[in-house]
DNA sequence: CATGAATGAGAGTTCATTCAT
DNA sequence: TATGAATGAACTCTCATTCAT
């Protein structure tokens, strides 16, 4: 009631709402969004299936939620681990380790991230914006590193943003394998490998 | 009549599977699976929707007959335009060139290609067998080509299987980005680009 | 198939639909629209509740529906009956004592229209425009009778549209009675009554 | 505080109260009972949802409240307004100029009023005893007066009783008229039109 | 073989009511 | 007394699958 009465029910709808995403992105995770139902989720947040709704407007609205702040920590986790890299090199190789070590972490996420980023291939056209948007920053931020090599010459002359995203793909595709068990190597020596094999590729040869 | 008859039943048999086939590839690409009705499909074949399950058991396996139609098709042309390129550098040209081509011309397919892809993710246990084994196979045989390059000091020495992998990645990779409108360079150029810098990453610097 | 195969086709739908459009009625007067729920009309008609789909896009519609032809049916009949009386008075006399009679024998139907008229109260703008014209004809058909009387000296110098809306208002108030069992007297002495009343407000003196 | 602070508890809870039936009226006028929620009313009054069943046992109730509430205040009112005139004749007119102009000032109890009016057709069982009393008790009032003016010879021989009702769903008709904006006239001119009509038809004629 | 009407289990969502605070 | 978060039964509507013709 005094000062922190209201922070405290503000505190309590929040955790709330963070059981459920959890709970959701479990469910999700394990069944794709067209087999799980608000009822697992329910089940699973150990709430009744209406609770789901006094915090969530639908169905897709807590999927599209599990994915949003997935994709925030993702993207903020590698952009910090990037800033800490000195040169164009480390950054690089601080991208593809962080997204390959966050993803062992966050299996749940990852196994909704991969999903939806392919779903946009049937639906171009339902895609939110937010969503383009997070991967085209992230692409440019890696474009960026790339110029910068570029004008440091310890990246060849090339088209900068096309090969942003080729090395994004390549690191989607390192962490899809990883995730199906085609890997059994750590993060470390596959992320170093990546690496080696992309800057063999794009470094200046000097 | 009893020898041939047989025949000509089974051939007629195969020609309303494959319209019906057609009609759900063009339907699965447009809406997706779970969105896709059995009654949309029957309507794009210009048959009853009784008549779809005498020749299929059910809407999945509809779904999978057009996913493992259309991967069969793309790994052969993939096998045979490999074969005919002389060497290494040849033959991963070849791969990336012709699967970017065939995606062009496949539009349909490789919609429901890339979103069952991912579906394997999420539901590993469901995978059939079958699908591991054609990706595996195609992995094997870029793999041994980075295997003869290297005995040829064509290519520097590293994990092939990985590798190949890798490679197939980037050119699934690519296919999305043309696919999402993302890149308006025309196959040639983007298939010669992504060789350009897998080449300088794995070819021999000599 | 020949000539009557598609008739047959034509046929079941059409008994289908007025199978489910009767059990409607029923259970929507039975009811009200609210309470009546998809599976009580399934259950009344006797047949699957996605059947119900099958010949109506919804609840509503169902509804709609039963009040629609409710409406034309007792419209026509009105329609007939006055047209058969040779003069203002007897038109009149055929309007109340049809509608009395004809409400006596659609009860189900009545207790719906009842319902929905005065739902136009609350929602106004819901109210399609069809049920407004069916309301206006027939008001404005006993306006024209009220008018000719007028021109022919039988009904003194008034209103004619108001004057027909308020007999209108009259015999829906009488059926009202009637359905509610207030009145214990015969349709033929009711519809006398009322008429009795009526003429002495409106007819000529003389 | 013993002795009066029940009775200030008393009207704090009466305010309570009527603040929460004002709102109910509004709430059901603009959307019905149906489609109106809890937290609508709520909302309206400017109180939790869990206070309104502090005064009300159901939704139901509370609607039923609103309906008794304003048909009591209506009757009180005619009523009034008959006793002051002094014949027949201007209790008739009295009658329904008052409630005419009553619907004019209560349009939400009104829209209430009518819709539950015809619910009674529709759920005969489950019309309160008293709504019927509160109906009878005014139609008796008016048969009354019909009888009286019978006897002084202002009013011809006729059925009191089945006329009064007759003049009452006129009335009735009028105002949902009225309410639903077909008419332009004046309550006044309203008024004397609907009792002239009255009033030749069963008025004497010397 | 082909049909398409019929089925009914199951989905997401709403909201009157309760109850711990 | 007042709150509003939590509940869960009940609703409408969908659609893969079946089967009598």
């Amino acid at each position: 009631m005094p000062v922190l009465g209201k922070t405290k029910k503000h505190v309590v709808s929040e955790f709330r709402c963070s059981e459920i995403l959890e709970a959701a992105r479990s469910v999700f995770a394990r069944k794709g969004f067209n087999h799980a139902t608000v009822d697992d989720i329910a089940d699973a947040a150990g709430v009744a299936k209406g609770t789901i709704y006094l915090y969530f407007p639908s169905k897709r609205e807590i999927y599209l939620e599990t994915l949003r702040q997935g994709l925030v920590a993702l993207q903020e986790e590698v952009r910090q681990s990037m800033e800490s890299a000195p040169d164009a090199a480390g950054k690089v190789l601080a991208f593809i380790r962080t997204r390959l070590a966050s993803s062992e972490r966050n299996r749940d996420f990852i196994r909704i991230y991969y999903t939806e980023f392919n779903n946009m291939l049937i639906h171009p056209v339902h895609v939110r914006e937010e969503f383009r948007d997070l991967y085209d920053r992230q692409a440019a931020a890696l474009a960026r590193v790339l110029e910068d090599g570029i004008r440091h010459r310890h990246v060849r002359e090339l088209d900068a943003a096309v090969t942003a995203r080729i090395i994004y793909d390549m690191t989607r595709g390192l962490v899809a394998q990883r995730l199906l068990g085609w890997s059994r190597a750590s993060v470390d020596e596959d992320a170093g490998f990546l690496f080696d094999v992309i800057w063999k590729g794009v470094g200046c040869p000097s």
